[in-house]
DNA sequence: CATGAATGAGTGTTCATTCAT
DNA sequence: CATGAATGAACACTCATTCAT
C-alpha cells in the first residue's frame, strides 16, 4: 500500500465524476465546472491532468477499453480449445456488460463519436486482439475456414458485442443465462 | 404536379448542407451559420425550417432511417421462403451501405448520440419492425425455434449491420460479393 | 445627410467608449464586457466590428493617429516658405494635443506597446509623411543642410512631439503661447 | 563582503529572465510561470522577492532607470562649462544605448504604460535631475535665459532621447559619430 | 527561503437564436 | 417566407497567487 501506487487521487475523482457526468447528459451539455464541482476539486485542478475537455474524454474511453480488454483477456489461455476460448470470451464480456452498465453506456455512446481521436482508436484497438489471434490459431489449426481472419474475427466480435448489449439490457432473472447459451450456439453453429 | 411533393428547395439545401457537414465533423463543431452558408441561405432560414439545431439533427436521423427502411423492406415480400427474405434483407442492407456512405457514417455517429431524442428513436424503430416481422413468421411456420424473437430478430438485425459496415468498409473488388456469401452463410448455419 | 455617411453607429459607439476606458485604466484590466456595456451594445457586437479585443486598439490607434496626421497636413502647402511650413506642422500639433487630450493620451500610452502590431505601425508611418516631405523640399532648395534627410526630420518630429506634449500638458493660461514660441524659436535657431 | 551586496542570485536570474521576456513579448502574454522558468526557480519563488507581477515590473523599470541615470551623472561635473556637461550627459546617453539595447527597449515599452505605478515614476523623476541642475546653474551663470527652467530641461531632455534613440537605432558604423555630432549642434546652435 | 500542486476568480470569444425589415 | 445584424448567455481555459511541505 505504497504511495506511489494510487495515481493521485484528484485525478480519479475526476475520472469518476465525468464518466457518470458524461452518461447522464451529453459531452457538450457537461461543462468542466460542473465536473469539476462533482469532484470536489478546484476549476482549474481538471486542468492540471488534461489538456483540455477532449483530452479528458478521450482518456476516459481510452482506459473503460482497457479494463474491458484487460478483463474479457484475463484466463483465455487457460482453455485449450477453440470453443471453449470463445466462450470465455463472450462469457466474460458478458458479465462485465452486467457489472459496469455506466461504463459500457459511455463506451457505446463515444464509439462512433468524432471526438475520439483516431489516436485514441488506434490505441484502443491493440488492445483488442485477442479475438483476432484466438480465430488466428483456430484457422492455423484447421478449426475454422475463412476468406478473411480480419472479417471473421470482426463478424465474432461484433456479434459479441450485440448480443451482450442485448441480454444485458433486456434479460431479466433466470433468461439471462438461457438466452446468453443461445446466442453463442447459434454463433458457434455459425462456425461449423 | 403536386406542391406537397418537393418540399422547399431550401429546406433540402440545409438537410444536404448539414448531412455533409455534421460527417466532416462532430455537432458541436459545425456551427448553424457554416451550415447555412453552405446551404446557401440565410443564417435566419435554418429556423424557418427547424426549431433548433438539434431539431435539425433529428430530423436529419429520422428520414435517414426511413429512407434505408423503405429501400430494405422494399420488395421483400416477392420473396416466398425465410431465407429468401433475409438474403434479400442483408443484400439490400449492403447495397445501401455502399451507395450511401455518407448516410451510413452520419447514422452511425448519432447512433447512441444523446442528441438524438427519446422520441426520434421510437419513430424510428416503428420503421424497422420488417425483420421482426420475418423472424416472425418463420417461427410461426416452424421454420425457427427461439426463445424469443425479439431476441433473435435483434441478433440478426445487429449482425447485418456488423457485416454490412465490415464488407462495405473494407472488402475491394471481387472480395464483396465472395464476404457477402460467407457471412450470410454463416449467419444462416447458425440458425439452422 | 444621405445614411451611408455615417459608418454604423454601433462601431462608432464602441470605438468612443474603448478611447475612454482604455485611456482610464490599462489594456488588459478593460474588459470587453465593460466596453460594451459602455457603449450600450451587447457583449458580442464588439465582434462583429472587431476580429478580438487586439484588433479594436490596432484600429483605435490607427484612426486615431490619422486624424492627427490629416489635421497637421491640411494646410500646409499654402505656406511658401520651409520656416512658415514647419511653424504650421508645430502650431497644428499644439492645437491638437490641447483639443484632444484623450486621443494625445491614448497614443502615447500605446505608442511602444507590443499590442500594436508591425502592420498598423507602417499604415501608420505612411500617413506621418509630411514632415519628411517638408524637409526633403527644404534640402532641395539648400535653406538647410543635413547629413540624412530622415535624421534631420526624425530630429524635428520628436521635438515637436516632446515640446507639444510638455506644453500642452504643463503651460497654464498665457504661458502657452510664450512658450509655444520659445520652442519653436530655439528649433528654428538650431536649424540655421 | 557584506551580504547585503550580492543580492540573492534568485532575485537577479528572476530580474534578468523577466527583463529578456517582456521584451520579447508585451506584460500579459508573459506569465509568471514562464519567468519562473526561464529563471529556472520555481513557480512560488518569483513572489518570495516581489508582491506581485505589477511589482515586478515597477522593479525593474525602476532599477533600469536608476542605472542609466547614475551612468549619465557619472563624471558631470569634472566638466566646469554648461556645454561641455551638456554633451557629456549627451555622449552618455547615447553609449549606454548602444550598450544596452534591451534595457532601453524595455523603458520605452513602459515609459508610458498605466502599468508603472505613480509611486515608481516619482522615484524617477528624482533620479534624473541632473539636467535640471546643470540647467538651472547656467541660468544662474546667465549662459542662458528661458522663461522656464523646467520648459528648457524638458525641451532638451526630451531631444536627447529623441536623437539618440534615433540614432542608437538607425546609425550604422562610422555614421554614429557624425550623426551624434550633427545632433549635438543643432540643439546647441538652439540654445545660443 | 524554495517549491510546485492546487486553486478559482476572471475573461475573451462563440454561436444559437431572435426579430425588424 | 427570407434575411442577417444584433444579442447575451454560456463556457473552456488561463494564470497570478497561495500554502503545505
Amino acid at each position: 500500500m505504497k504511495t506511489t501506487e494510487k495515481q493521485s487521487d484528484k485525478r480519479k475523482a475526476i475520472m469518476e465524476a465525468s464518466l457518470k457526468l458524461f452518461c447522464e447528459k451529453c459531452f457538450q451539455d457537461t461543462s468542466t465546472a460542473s465536473i469539476s464541482q462533482a469532484a470536489s476539486v478546484g476549476t482549474g485542478t481538471l486542468f492540471c491532468y488534461f489538456d483540455s475537455k477532449e483530452d479528458l474524454v478521450n482518456a476516459l474511453y481510452l482506459e473503460s477499453k482497457e479494463e474491458l480488454a484487460a478483463f474479457v483477456e484475463d484466463g483465455v489461455w487457460d482453455h485449450p480449445t477453440f470453443k471453449a476460448q470463445l466462450k470465455h470470451v463472450f462469457d466474460r464480456r458478458i458479465q462485465w456488460y452486467t457489472t459496469n452498465p455506466e461504463k459500457i453506456k459511455f463506451m457505446m455512446q463515444y464509439h462512433s463519436s468524432k471526438l475520439i481521436t483516431e489516436a485514441t482508436r488506434e490505441r484502443v484497438v491493440m488492445k483488442l486482439m485477442v479475438l483476432n489471434e484466438i480465430v488466428s490459431r483456430a484457422v492455423d489449426n484447421g478449426e475454422v475456414t475463412t476468406s478473411s481472419v480480419d472479417l471473421l474475427a470482426a463478424l465474432i466480435s461484433g456479434y459479441f458485442h450485440n448480443a451482450g448489449t442485448y441480454i444485458a439490457e433486456n434479460a431479466k432473472g433466470e433468461e439471462l443465462k438461457k438466452w446468453q447459451e443461445e446466442a453463442f450456439n447459434m454463433l458457434w453453429k455459425g462456425l461449423n
